[in-house]
Formats: structure tokens, C-alpha cells, sequence
DNA sequence: ACGATAGTTCGGCGAATGTCGAATTAAACA
DNA sequence: TGTTTAATTCGACATTCGCCGAACTATCGT
């Protein structure tokens, strides 16, 4: 993962109205939700939300689909992998048992 | 962890300079560095890369401690638990063991 | 107390961001 | 084909952000 991408995906997260969004789907899980119910449950009119949806999913956050005249978005959990493992990597340039231990808990294939 | 925390730690990650201070920080481990060898290495000047590290510590992402008359600052790697905890709650209302393995994995002490 | 070094705060500038309503495109159905 | 519902794009607004130099505060050594 290269800088520019990461730091794409925590502007992303840095905003009360995506990161709800983000949370709503992780919670809904694989199935995901069309935008109209995600506008709905949130209280945001769809020509905001579809920005936001738009720049959660250029940031690799989001997946969308379409099923006939809906769309539904759902989270890349695996992105939160590749963010952390980023974040943290070459971690006390590797000379601590204590860093290489949580990195290896935290970046999950 | 509340929302507020949350969106402050992603504002910060999610700039240039401060992604780059947390990733030196992050490499060079628990003894940190002190502000004028932050701001050689990465060629930001001080007044500006005072503000950035405020920014960093008020989210929670490092800590302060002074040495004479340097301040040195160190990563809170907790935090990257804490934020990715919080991200992550509730993840498929726990129904899928899938989510519950990466929580578990994820969210180390 | 004085001068030197380490960090922080302040003022001002241009650039980017979040929001909404209105207009537009896309797909389904009568 | 014309209508309805789903979602995106556009225009305009105020707000926030990142940067720098200059001034300020704090600590150390003499």
C-alpha cells in the first residue's frame, strides 16, 4: 500500500457522516445496503450521500453492486488490514519481539 | 472509544506530513525522537511541525515527555488497537464467526 | 542576570471540504 | 413510449486547513 492511498482512506474515515457509513455497513455485513436505506437510517439527503459514497469507495473502503435499479455498497474489511499493516510497518525497524508480535496479529492475510 | 476520538485520530493519519511523522515515529520505536531531529529528517520547519505534532498528540496517536530542554515523542501504538476496535464493533451484528475471528485477532489487549 | 538553544503561538494567505436543492442520467414497468 | 423510482452530477455557499515567517516562552550554561 503506498502513502497516497492510505492517506485517501483516513480522509475518508475522518468525517462524522462517512465514518457512520462506513460503521452502518460493517455492521450490516456482506450483504451490504442500497443507498436509499442507507439514506434513510442516517438522515442524509441522497445527493450528499452519494458523494460520500463515492469517496468511500475510491478510497477501497467500500464495494458497490448493482441489482437492477439499486446499488449496494458494502465494506472492504481487508482494507483495514492493509491500512494498519501501512501504518505500522518496519516497526522499531524490526528489533523488538514486542512490534513484530502485534504486527503479525494485526495484519490478517 | 467515542466517535469524536475516532474522526480526530483519522484527521490526523490523514495528511502527508503527519502521516509521515507517525511512520518515522512508528520505525524508530519507544525512545522516539525530539522535535528538531523530527523536523531535520523530514525537512519540515519547526513552527509548522509544532502544530502537527499537537494535532497528533491531542488525537491521541503520540506521547510527549521532556528531557532537559527537549521534548521527545513517541507513538502510542494502543491507539491503532483502539481506533481499529472501534471501526470495527458490532461487525456483522457478531453473527458471522468470519468478523469475530478478526476482531479477536485485531483487537490485541 | 544574560545569551543561546528548543519549541510553541500568532497572523495571514490560498486551497480544499461538506452541505443542500435542482437538474440529470439510469432502469423498470404499465 | 411515457411515468416512476433510484442514484449521480452540478452550482453555490460558508467553513476549515496547511503553510510560512516573526514573535514569544522555556530551559540551560556561563
Amino acid at each position: 500500500m503506498e502513502q497516497e492511498q492510505a492517506i485517501e482512506a483516513f480522509a475518508a474515515l475522518a468525517q462524522p457522516s462517512r465514518m457512520a457509513i462506513f460503521r452502518l455497513l460493517v455492521r450490516v455485513g456482506p450483504k451490504g445496503l442500497q443507498v436509499g436505506e442507507i439514506s434513510r437510517r442516517l438522515g442524509i439527503v441522497t445527493s450528499t450521500l452519494s458523494g460520500h459514497l463515492s469517496i468511500l469507495k475510491r478510497a477501497g473502503l467500500l464495494n458497490a453492486a448493482r441489482y437492477q435499479r439499486e446499488i449496494h455498497y458494502t465494506v472492504r474489511l481487508s482494507a483495514i488490514n492493509e491500512l494498519v499493516g501501512f501504518l505500522l510497518s518496519d516497526c522499531c525497524e524490526g528489533q523488538l519481539d514486542n512490534c513484530s508480535e502485534i504486527l503479525s496479529l494485526l495484519v490478517v492475510e
